[in-house]
RNA sequence: GGAGGGGUGGCUGAGUGGUCUAAAGCGGCGGUUUGCUAAACCGCUGUACGGGAUUAAAGCCUGUACCGAGGGUUCGAAUCCCUCCCCCUCCGCCA
């Protein structure tokens, strides 16, 4: 969420920035600043009848108490209390409308990012490695899978529908190794606190990092109970701190979780839907820092190299862009996307998004922390994918397949698979 | 799921309709004393949103709201009523 006061100080500024995202949203900015000056000028009235009614409410009392007669006080406060009561009923009205639409604006780009419309617009920041080279045609990961009988999609398709995975044999292995060598990773060599969070998520959580309200057609919800299904672990780990008050020593905080990850992906049905590209239920290990807003372009840095070195020790060529206004998403100010290269699908896929949400999560989520100088200021939140599995799976068999159809298994993650080198047909 | 008991400031905890402007203690901050430390003593103490003076910020002056959340009763609610959430105890169920 914006700041309320930055949109009343520099209305310019804030459409400015929006505008770079191509939304429209700059358009809203009007409105705010309208329902802003009529909720003060409410607020304002209320305050000062509410004081009016104190005062004569304490005079009723002391009167009472010497058995003297309140009965025109108590009549004039009647009347002062029906006025305070519709005053307070329209500032709630206004509140409600201004909330709606807050909650509905994206978090202003940072201005060091490129302005552009789409994933062409995105620049190439770095890369690494090189695509490896094939003396034979390399195959998509889903013949592969369903050669090696480790994925089969059809059967998943039979019990949940299609966008879902079930995993088999050595490849149920390979994702549970992949999922405690990130963990391992992170906790260990980059400095995180490992954290399993709930994976149903209360609505006042899913507002706190944007999920809500602008996106509730992307989440899946339960039907009995205002519950959703995680979507990323940025959700509930990002809301540990939720209401909370941090002290400044605390800070930087570093978690990192593993969860499944939970997509309707409403929309996309006909886009790239084979495989496990785009799939409604993924696993993922998240990296999240709460941090001094002075900090949080460094931690940004470092949270993206922590992410890159999943991919180089396991040897993936990818490359690292920079999204541009039109493509950062909702929360964030400023975000990073790793792609790795899949040479079965001859394309990078996005396994990573590391983002900068700087206070507006924080804002929502009400998280703030104590200065040395004793002023509550809110915190920068940022998230990062460490990574997604199901393309770095992805990656891993298309770049690792071999000649006569086996994958083999990149060093690190060979003790975390029993000692297996290389997976064959069961 | 059922019954009962709870939820008050950073923490403990008093408060059953009117100086509650929330007692007291602990902690924290500042000060006095002191060779230093400790102790003792004195003072201060949360959050949010408005209004005012000010070139602006800081600070200041002033008001309102906040005692789990939301409604209600009343001139006036931490206190009474309703709904919900969470915690504890016991029962049931269950991995």
């Amino acid at each position: 969420m914006l700041d309320i006061k930055l949109i009343r100080e520099k209305p310019d500024f804030v459409r400015q920035r929006l505008a770079t995202r191509g939304r429209g949203d700059e358009a809203r900015i009007a409105d705010i600043a309208v329902l802003d000056e009529q909720r003060r000028k409410l607020i304002s009235e209320g305050d000062n009848l509410k004081a009016e009614r104190n005062t004569v409410s304490k005079q009723i009392g002391a009167l009472k108490s010497k058995g003297e007669d309140a009965s025109v006080q108590m009549a004039a406060m009647k009347q002062v209390g029906e006025r305070i009561t519709a005053l307070d009923a329209e500032v709630a009205t206004l509140d409600a409308k201004l909330q709606d639409i807050l909650l509905m604006i994206p978090n202003l780009p940072h201005e060091g990012v490129a302005v552009g419309k789409e994933a062409a617009d995105n620049p190439e920041v770095k890369h690494w490695g090189d695509a490896p080279k094939f003396a034979f045609q390399p195959k998509a990961h889903w013949d592969i899978g369903e050669q090696l009988g480790i994925l089969d999609f059809a059967r998943a398709a039979k019990i949940s529908g299609s966008g879902f995975i079930l995993y088999k044999g050595a490849g149920a292995r390979l994702e549970r190794a992949l999922i405690n060598f990130l963990l391992d990773l992170h906790t260990s060599e980059h400095g995180y606190t490992e954290v399993f969070p709930p994976f149903l998520i209360n609505r006042n959580a899913m507002i706190g990092t944007g999920q809500l309200p602008k996106f509730e057609e992307d989440m899946y919800r339960l039907r009995d109970e205002e519950m959703y299904l995680a979507p990323t672990a940025e959700v509930p780990v990002a809301n540990i701190h939720r209401d909370e008050i941090l002290r400044e020593e605390q800070l930087p905080i570093y978690y990192c979780a593993y969860t499944p990850c939970f997509r309707r992906e409403a929309g996309a049905a006909g886009k790239q839907t084979r495989g496990m590209i785009r799939v409604h239920q993924f696993d993922k290990v998240e990296m999240i820092k709460f941090v001094k807003p002075e900090n949080s372009y460094e931690e940004l840095e470092k949270m993206l190299a922590n992410a890159e070195h999943v991919l180089q020790l396991l040897g993936l060529h990818y490359r690292v862009v920079l999204l541009c206004t039109g493509e950062v998403g909702f929360a964030s100010a400023k975000t990073y996307d790793i792609e790795v290269w899949a040479p079965g699908q001859n394309a990078y896929l996005e396994v990573s998004s590391c983002s900068n949400c700087e206070d507006f999560q924080a804002r929502r989520a009400n998280i703030r922390f104590k200065g040395s100088d004793g002023k509550n200021r809110f915190v920068h939140i940022l998230n990062g994918s460490g990574t997604a599995l199901a393309r770095l799976y992805v990656a891993l068999l298309e770049t690792y397949q071999q000649a006569d159809g086996t994958v083999k298994i990149p060093e690190p993650l060979v003790p975390y698979m029993g000692g297996l080198r290389e997976i064959r047909p069961a």
